[in-house]
DNA sequence: AAACCAGTGGCTACATATAA
DNA sequence: TTATATGTAGCCACTGGTTT
């Protein structure tokens, strides 16, 4: 009996990411495969979405089908798990990746490209042991020829873990676990110092104990994430080359009345059986389950209006924002990726005009055929009318990017909703519903290429 | 100029408080 | 009782100030 491939996904799937997924599948279980032109099909029965879609266009004798789902996690939880199994995924199963995925190269940020979410990969480890851990690099810059000292030492700190790298050339020489809590230590120490008013990483080794200074608070609690992300790291790969002693942040600068909530720091404390200098840390348990299915967020009714355009019109996305925070790239007519300005005047903005930000849709799509770029807000279905309110923001991005990168374009500005379980639309700025039950309903004034699309899709389906 | 860490920003989800 | 407002946690990415 031939078994599936289960992605389980908080974001849209992208196809580079799936193809990288699908060789390194191959690659490790020794499966061929053939890689056609990947397709992304939402799956319909009677009509309506069955909420999963299928990866089409690639032949492996080994996998019958390859899923897609959308999920959610409920403490800090990777972008992708993987399943290799014939049945659809419960909590009971084991995935067999667990895969982390950023487009942060660390000459953009040292933070964020690969201490901020390291504390993922310690959730994980206590949930599913056994799951391949994979950091993947998603890059749409070039990477930087040489490596900083902070990204090798916390890269080096992930290997440690028994993470690997994927979408980045890393030398094998410099890039390789550390084998002794002494090697981190003397690594760390020979890296430069930090500015004068920082808190710097420093590690302090008595006979019982090892001190990390680092700070952890910011705005007003226990949530400065690259450092929640770094010293946890640093703490795990302690545990994991064998120090059985106290492992004591100091200089966190925090309170006692900071860390009452059981934040995801203070469970891996628990885990790692970290202490805080000067202040007791509760008791925290982790959340029973890693993922639920996701049958709530707004994301659902972009991402499948996303795919749809893209998989059955000629229409694609020239800018996406799903996820609200995603580093977003708005694409150029020549296919060229450019970040967009944060604000129309951002002297003004700092000085308080908060109405200096660009506002951004969650996704645009390009209508080649008919000239028309459609700027997407998503919205769950009972905050409709915030959707609404919201399509009045976007002068500035269409202004300055829209009409300079797509002259003579119309642009339309519509709503996409999932949820509720109406079975028509009343308000005319809303493009297209997904309802909870997966009925697909067009606006009355939907834009010609969601028409298009919906009608492809169940003709496909017919 | 490169590299260090701190801080900011914008969004969702969710829980709880308050108003209708 | 229900709808709305408010606050916190979390997520991911980028910017800023300072030192080397």
């Amino acid at each position: 009996m031939k078994k599936n491939l289960w992605f389980l996904t908080e974001e849209r799937p992208k196809k580079e990411v799936l193809i990288k997924v699908l060789e390194k599948f191959a690659k490790d279980y020794e499966f061929a495969v053939f890689i056609d032109a990947i397709r992304i099909l939402p799956i319909l029965e009677n009509g309506k979405f069955a909420f999963k879609y299928e990866v089409v266009g690639f032949r492996c004798n080994n996998v019958d089908r390859v899923y897609i789902k959308t999920i959610s996690g409920n403490s800090s939880a990777v972008d992708f798990l993987i399943f290799y199994q014939k049945n659809e995924p419960t909590l009971r199963d084991k995935p067999i990746y667990a895969i982390e995925e950023t487009k942060t190269d660390d000459s953009e940020s040292r933070n964020t490209g690969v201490y901020q979410r390291a504390i993922k990969f310690l959730f994980i480890q206590t949930y599913y042991p056994n799951a391949k851990k994979i950091m993947l690099y998603y890059l749409r810059i070039d990477q930087k020829k040489v490596a900083t000292s902070t990204y090798i030492f916390g890269t080096r700190l992930l290997l440690t873990l028994g993470v690997e790298v994927l979408g980045k050339k890393l030398d094998p020489k410099i890039f390789k676990p550390f084998k002794t809590i002494d090697e981190i230590i003397a690594l760390k120490a020979g890296m430069k110092n930090a500015p004068k008013g920082n808190v710097p990483i420093l590690f302090t080794k008595l006979d019982k104990k090892i001190q990390i200074s680092g700070r952890l608070f910011k705005s007003g609690g226990l949530s400065h994430d690259p450092n929640i992300g770094a010293l946890s790291l640093i703490a795990a790969a302690l545990r994991r080359l064998g120090w059985k002693g106290e492992i004591e942040i100091t200089r966190h600068g925090l309170l006692q009345q900071h860390v009452e909530g059981g934040n995801k720091f203070i469970q891996i404390a628990n885990a790692l059986n970290i202490s805080l200098q000067g202040i007791t840390i509760s008791k925290a348990v982790m959340h029973k389950s890693y993922w639920k299915y996701d049958m709530d967020g707004e994301k659902l009714g972009t991402i499948f209006i996303h795919l749809v355009a893209e998989n059955f019109t000629e229409g694609y996305s020239i800018f996406e924002n799903h996820a609200g925070c995603e580093k977003g790239y708005f694409i150029t007519k020549e296919g060229k990726p450019i970040a967009l300005e944060k604000y129309s005047d951002k002297r003004a903005y700092k000085a308080g005009n908060k109405k200096k930000i660009i506002s951004i849709p969650d996704l645009i799509l390009i209508d080649f055929g008919r000239s028309e770029v459609i700027d997407v807000e998503g919205k769950k279905y009972k905050f409709r009318k915030d959707g609404i309110k919201e399509l009045r923001g976007f002068k500035d991005i269409e202004d300055r990017y829209i009409k300079k990168y797509y002259p003579g374009f119309e642009i339309i500005r519509t709503v996409v909703l999932f949820g509720g379980v109406e079975k028509k639309i009343v308000e005319l700025k809303v493009g297209f519903l997904l309802n909870e039950q997966g009925d697909l309903i067009l606006g009355v004034q939907a834009p010609e290429l969601f028409k298009e699309a919906i009608k492809n899709l169940l003709d496909f389906w017919a």
